[in-house]
RNA sequence: GGAAAGAUGCCAGAGUGGUUGAAUGGAACAGUCUCGAAAACUGUCUUAGUCGCAAGGCUAACGAGGGUUCGAAUCCCUCUCUUUCCGCCA
């Protein structure tokens, strides 16, 4: 949510920096504007007889310690009109300020100067690409017959348990992923981040604050009987823990592993094979809560911290700037980090790093005292450090033998074997 | 699921209709003292909206929402949550 202090003060600037995100409803920008004058006037109006209400309160205060009950009473006839008033002046302002809201929930966050125009995946721009992509054996395989060669996943056996999306990892695979969430955790807690395990459910206002509600109430999952939303990502539930709070110190550096469950619905055919895409999936999350001068460098540290996993993995990866019309609604600048996967021959999504400035900030109501002791919102980073269906798909594919599928190095320690058999 | 108690500022904890935005203590911060630190002493110390160039003014908030009243942290109603006990269970 944007502040509405900004857009008083920087309407057309913001109006021009949406058009890059290729966001439609300028108008509005104006209408907020204008609710937002018609809420200070009654704003000002209201006090105004609350104001005079509370001075004749006290005088009838006063009266009545000095006995004077007649003139008390008299008093009171004064205010009759003033309820009257100030009623419908609150009426008026809860409705405006109810609007406003509805406004601004509406409006996304500006991008950042850095964002390359455009409406499509095909204009992000590629800043960055690392790494060979391997010459594999004649008979290579797609990470899907991988799992059946060697009894690592099964999906049917998820659509018998649960339903499409909902995969069964076993043996060497269980192990794999047991091992890829424990390597990133270290990793991230190594680079200063604090582990957190989340709960895997949220409340309606958890998923408002970091923006998953009103809009994308689809692709959550939700029980029946409390409300509480199966969490996308554990960005959701991290991001609260700082709900409401004035931060005495910062960065906050926050790190999570959580099962991930995303409905999705309407994506078909090879996009969707395997595990290229699955409603519930595993994923180890970074959150940062910084100061808004240090939130750009952060996010490039965020960038290296993501590379150089990806380098441990011996995967090749590339880092794209997101164009306006691809980012998300929150976001002021993300990068991408794709893998290539060499049997599929495509490069698959496995990482998203986004600042989000004050977008997040601003509705959840996380503040900072700055150098003057005044509280001011603080600026919120996450990204995904990694998700794994789709690094297991590109490791099992690029690093796929004859004879076997090889570990990387930096991950023996943690799955216990060299080679997947 | 049954029963009882409770919800006040960063924390503890007073306050049951009229200078209570809120006593007192602790924490924190600044200063005095000290070579330095501790102790002691002094001071500061909620957030948000709104008006104002500013100083500052006004308004709101004592779990949430309604109600009674000239006036509510204090009285009434509804809801939410917490704690304890019982039941069930990992």
């Amino acid at each position: 949510m944007l502040e509405i202090i900004a857009i008083r003060n920087n309407a057309e600037e913001i109006k021009q920096r949406l058009a890059v995100k290729n966001f439609k409803e300028i108008n509005l920008i104006d209408d907020v504007l204008a609710v937002d004058e018609t809420r200070r006037s009654i704003q000002t109006k209201l006090d105004e007889n609350l104001s005079k209400q509370n001075v004749i309160a006290k005088e009838i205060g006063d009266l009545f310690k000095q006995g004077k009950k007649e003139e008390a009473d008299k008093k009171k006839s004064e205010t009759v009109s003033l309820k009257e008033e100030s009623k419908q002046f609150e009426t008026g302002l809860a409705k405006a300020e109810e609007e406003m809201k509805d406004i601004l929930v509406r409006i996304p966050n500006t991008p950042h100067k850095s964002v390359p125009d455009g409406k499509t995946p095909e204009e992000n721009e590629v800043v960055k690409l690392v790494g060979e992509i391997p010459a594999l054996y004649e008979d290579a395989l797609p990470h899907w017959d991988l799992a059946k060669k060697y009894d690592l996943f099964d999906l049917e056996l998820g659509v018998k348990i649960t339903g499409a999306g909902f995969p069964v990892y076993r043996k060497q695979g269980a192990k794999l992923q047991r091992a890829l969430i424990s390597f990133f955790l270290d990793n991230a807690i190594e680079a200063g981040y604090t582990e957190i395990i989340p709960p895997h459910m949220v409340n309606e206002a958890s998923a408002f604050a970091t923006g998953q509600l009103p809009d994308k109430e689809g692709q959550m999952y939700v029980t029946k009987e409390e409300g509480f939303y199966l969490i996308p990502t554990a960005e959701v539930p991290v991001t609260n823990i700082v709900r409401d709070e004035i931060l005495e110190t910062l960065p906050v550096k926050f790190t999570a592993y959580s099962p991930c469950f995303r409905r999705e619905a309407g994506s078909y055919g090879k996009d969707v094979r395997g595990l290229n895409r699955v409603h519930q999936f595993d994923k180890v999350e970074i959150v940062q809560v910084v100061h808004p001068d240090k939130s750009y460098a952060v996010l490039e540290e965020m960038v290296k911290h993501v590379e150089s996993i990806l380098q441990k993995l011996e995967l090749p990866y590339r880092i794209l700037r997101l164009c306006g019309g691809d980012m998300s609604f929150a976001s002021a600048l993300t990068y991408d980090f794709e893998v290539f996967s060499a049997a599929q021959k495509r490069w698959l999504e496995v990482s998203s790093v986004s600042n989000f400035e004050t977008f997040q900030s601003n509705r959840m109501k996380v503040r900072f005292r700055d150098e003057n002791k005044k509280t001011r919102l603080a600026h919120t980073l996450n990204g995904s450090a990694l998700a794994l269906p789709r690094i297991v798909a590109s490791l099992l594919e690029n690093h796929q033998t004859a004879d076997g599928i090889k570990i990387p190095a930096a991950l023996q320690r943690y799955t216990g074997f060299e080679k997947i058999v």
